[in-house]
DNA sequence: TCTTGACTTGGACAAAGTCCAATGTAGGAT
DNA sequence: ATCCTACATTGGACTTTGTCCAAGTCAAGA
C-alpha cells in the first residue's frame, strides 16, 4: 500500500511525475501520523530543500481530488491529510483521554437521513465519531 | 427556547448587558441555520452598525465556554456557531460553501456500532456528519 | 450621580490558504 | 539525442479567519 502505487496511479492519469510530487508521496508514506500542509511542507524540504508551499499545497489538493488522500479538519485550526484514504472508517474517541481507534460501523450510514430531512442536499457521505470512555478510564 | 433564555444566563452569572451582546444573541436566535463569525459580525452591524468584529469574536466564544452556543468546524475553513446546543442533532455540511443545516436522522445512532467494534469502550454519544452539495452549488 | 472594573474598539499582527505572472521542465515528437 | 510546449513550479502578493492589545467607553452597584 506504499504511495508508489498513487504515483503510478497519478501517472496513469497523464499526470507529470516531477520530484516535487514524488517528494510529497513519500512523506505522505511516513508514519501514520496526519500532518498538516505545512507540516508536509517542512518535511518535504528537507528531501528537496527548494520546494514551495504552493506546490505542496497544489500537490495535496491534486491528491484529495484523486481520493487517494482524505482532508481531515478536526479543529478549525489546519486541515491534516491522511493517506489511509482507501478503506472508509470511522473514529471512536474516548472523552477522557482522547485515544482514538478506526472503527467500521455495520449498515449504510447514508440510510439514517430520510429524504425529508436532506433539504434538497446531494448527500454523498457522512462521517461518525462515536464517544465514550475507554476501557483504561472506564476502569480507573 | 428563544435567546432572552440566554442572555438571563448571562446576566445571571454576573454579565453585563451591553447592545453589542444582545444584538449577537439576536442574531444567534435566527433560523437552523449556523453563520461564521463573520456572518453574524455582518447581520449584527445591521442593527448596530458601529459593533467590532473583535467583540462579535469574544461574545461568541463566550457563550461558547457557557455551554450555550456549540462551536462546529466541519472543514479547514471558518468556524460557525450553532445556538441549537440543547437539542440533539446531527450536522448536513455542504461540501462546496460549508452551510451548514441540522438535521435528525432515523434510528439508534448508537446501534450502528456492533458490539465487537467497541473495543470495550463505554460509547455513551455519537456525533455524525453528513456532506454533500446544497442546492444552490449542485444548480451552480 | 459617581466610580470602577469590565466591555468595546480599531488596528496591528498572525496563521492558513489561494492566486498569479514569470520561469522551469517532463515527456512526447522529431 | 534534442527540441517543443503544455503543464508544473515558484515566490510573493493577497485573502480569510482569527487573536491581541492599549486606549476609550459604559453598565450597574454604592
Amino acid at each position: 500500500m506504499g504511495m508508489s502505487d498513487l504515483l503510478d496511479r497519478l501517472r496513469g492519469r497523464g499526470w507529470r511525475l516531477t520530484a516535487q510530487r514524488r517528494v510529497v508521496a513519500e512523506v505522505l508514506d511516513g508514519d501514520h501520523v496526519h500532518y498538516t500542509a505545512d507540516e508536509v511542507h517542512a518535511k518535504a524540504a528537507e528531501l528537496l530543500p527548494e520546494i514551495s508551499r504552493a506546490t505542496v499545497y497544489n500537490t495535496l489538493g491534486e491528491m484529495v481530488s484523486l481520493g487517494e488522500v482524505l482532508e481531515v479538519s478536526t479543529d478549525g485550526r489546519a486541515k491534516r491529510y491522511d493517506p489511509n484514504a482507501h478503506h472508509a472508517h470511522q473514529h471512536l474517541v474516548c472523552s477522557r483521554c482522547g485515544t482514538i481507534r478506526d472503527v467500521h460501523p455495520s449498515g449504510d450510514l447514508l440510510a439514517g437521513l430520510p429524504a425529508e430531512q436532506r433539504f434538497g442536499f446531494q448527500v454523498s457521505a457522512v462521517e461518525v465519531t462515536y464517544r465514550g470512555l475507554c476501557p483504561g478510564c472506564a476502569a480507573g
